[in-house]
Order: structure tokens, then sequence, then C-alpha cells
DNA sequence: AAAATATAGTTTATGTTTAAAATATTTAAC
DNA sequence: GTTAAATATTTTAAACATAAACTATATTTT
């Protein structure tokens, strides 16, 4: 997506926002549009746009995507390194997804597959020497964005907003099961 | 996604936050996670169950998908339609996307292209009644799941929440021109 | 008015993600 | 010990999504 086009969307949905919050000027006594909408749409619209942000600076910086530095930042704090099915349930995505993003990262001379002891069905997916150097130097960056994005709060803000989604977030897992 | 691996990936995220608020546990002084790192963590994990939940009834209950559903509720608050552009830019995502879209949409008899007068090159793209009843059944289903996912949380948090939010965005929208 | 530029939408090629089927292997049941 | 069920991974088909090229129409410049 090109520059132009992000401005035009950020800006649109600001306007998107800005209609929603002007429920109230329709007529109706209750709110239309109750204040869980509007949350929802906000909480998807930072979460777009830092993701939105991180995409843009992999690629520019490191020529990479955030899968694949998601795939070895699961990988980074497993040295023995992790099983397919252990990075798609880790990274949230079906584990045909990590082979294709394993194969990629393969290529790149970032990870290797090895053979697990025991079960040939399995491979343990791990860091190589040059992977590891490289995740160093993006795990540092990206770390810089992130407090980046979140330097408009206040210590006590994040505390509270990390609290509060850790309800938001326990409330949703209970309804999986 | 199946169920099982659902809930699988769920356990695993929580893993996950659990061992980057471990971090203390290796020694290091200052935290080599900052809170920064694990309130992103944690607000991408509530968008994705929150988002993941959405698509799955969509499919369950209606036979659709999260794109054809965001792109029928710009239309409902647009009785006279939109241009394809104008989807484009509300939706944040390219044209050539739209277009995808918007022939399943007609292929469903959902929407209408109608031409524009004195445009030859426009079409507005509008609800057909059948569109504009099954939306309000769409939407009224996708306004409880919403209120639903945020049921945890009191009023004065939901406030909280989004005016926090609403900084962070502000402060990632300086950033973009 | 003709030429240049801009806009609206589609098409094309490529890549990502998912759900489901397929393959290979292991574990459990009998 | 053979069959049945479960597990790990890959493959496949369909839905998105993007960027860039293309067609058609409008607008602006000269």
């Amino acid at each position: 997506m090109k520059n132009d086009q992000i401005i035009a969307n950020v800006e649109n949905n600001l306007d998107l926002e800005a209609r929603l919050n002007d429920s109230s000027s329709n007529g109706t006594a209750h709110s239309e549009h109750p204040q869980e909408l509007r949350l929802w749409l906000r909480l998807l619209t930072c979460t777009q746009l830092i993701e939105k942000h991180i995409r843009t600076e992999l690629r520019v910086q490191f020529d990479t995507t955030l899968p694949r530095f998601d795939l070895l930042s699961q990988l980074e704090r497993s040295p023995d390194g992790l099983k397919m099915n252990e990075l798609s349930r880790r990274m949230m995505v079906t584990s045909g997804n990590i082979t294709g993003i394993t194969d990629q990262l393969v290529t790149e001379g970032l990870v290797e597959r090895i053979t697990v002891d025991g079960d040939r069905r399995a491979y343990r997916v791990r860091l190589t020497a040059e992977g590891r150097t490289l995740f160093a130097e993006m795990a540092h960056q990206h770390e810089l964005w992130i407090v980046q994005a979140f330097a408009t709060l206040k210590d006590i803000d994040i505390a509270t907003l990390y609290k509060l989604l850790g309800s938001v977030k326990q409330h949703s897992l209970k309804d999986i099961p």
C-alpha cells in the first residue's frame, strides 16, 4: 500500500469512528452503537496501525515479513528448536502456513530442519548461527518500534491497559472450550 | 482452523505471555522484555482472539466472511451506495480487492452496481433489499458478539480503555505523514 | 480543440492464509 | 501382532490482499 493511501485510509478510519461516536445525533435515545462497538473499532485500528508500521519497517530495514520475524522470534527462546506443530500453535496459524514460512527461512539460511530421534514424522526447526545473529539485530529494532508506539502513555497507563486487556483475554478464552 | 487447534493455540499463547512475564527469572536486573512489549503482545492476542471468533461465527451462522461483512457494513450507512474507490479507502484495502469482494456479493445478490450520472467511469455499489435484510440480521448478531467479548469489563473500564487507546491511536497517526 | 494528466475501475501476477484432504508414522486397543 | 485411532507434516483449493499494468473516461493545460 502506498503512503498516500495509508494517509487516506487513516483519515477515513477517523471519519468512521467520528460517525460512530456521533450516533446520538440520529435521535434514538439509547445508543444505536454501544460503546463496546466503538471500543472494538478502536482496538482494531490501534492494532492495525502498529502492525502496519512494523511490517513496513521490517520490509524496509530487513527485507522480511512479520510472519517470518514472528517465527524467528519463537525459535530464539528455544535453543533446541521447536516442532512445526508447536510453532503453529504458538503463532496461532495453521500448520500448512508454518510449512511455507519455514521453507522460505530455510532457503534464506536462517533456520534448519532437524530430524527428531524416535519420531520420523516430526522435525524440529532451529535457528542457524546466521539466523540467530540476524534476529538479534531485528529484535533490537523491533523493541524500539514497539516502545515508540506506546511512548505516549505513562507507565501507569500501560499497566492499566495491560490489566484491562488481561481481563478481556481471559474472558475470550473461556468461551472457546 | 478446527476448534481443537484454537484451544491449543490459545493455551500456548498463554504460555508465551507467561514466559514473557517471567523474564525477571533470567537474572538481568532491568527487564529484558519491557512492559511495552508485553502490552503489544497482549493487544495483539486480544484482537486476534476476538477477530477469529467473529470470523468463525460469520462462517458458521451466515456462511460469509469478515471482508464481505465489512463491505456490507460500509454500505448500510450509505443508502445511496458508495463508489468502489470510497469503499477501498474506508476498508483500508486496495481497489483491486474491492472489485473481487463486490463481484461475490453481486453474485450472491446482496449488492448491485449502479451507474453514476455524469461519470461513466464510476459505479456506485448499493445494498439490494435482500442485502439490507440479511445484513440487519448479521449486524444484530455481530453486535452481540462484540458486546459479549467485552462483557467482563465495567462501563468505566471500557471508557478507560477507549480513552487510552485513543492516545495510542493519535500518537501512531502523527508518524505517518 | 488537442495533448497531457488525472481518476475510476478492472485485470494480472504473485503471495498469504485458511480449511480440508492426503501421506506417513506412531500409539493404543483388542 | 494386527487393526484402529491419533499425530506431524505437507499438499491442495479457495478467498483475500497487494502492486503494477491496463482500459476507459474526465479534467486541465496550452
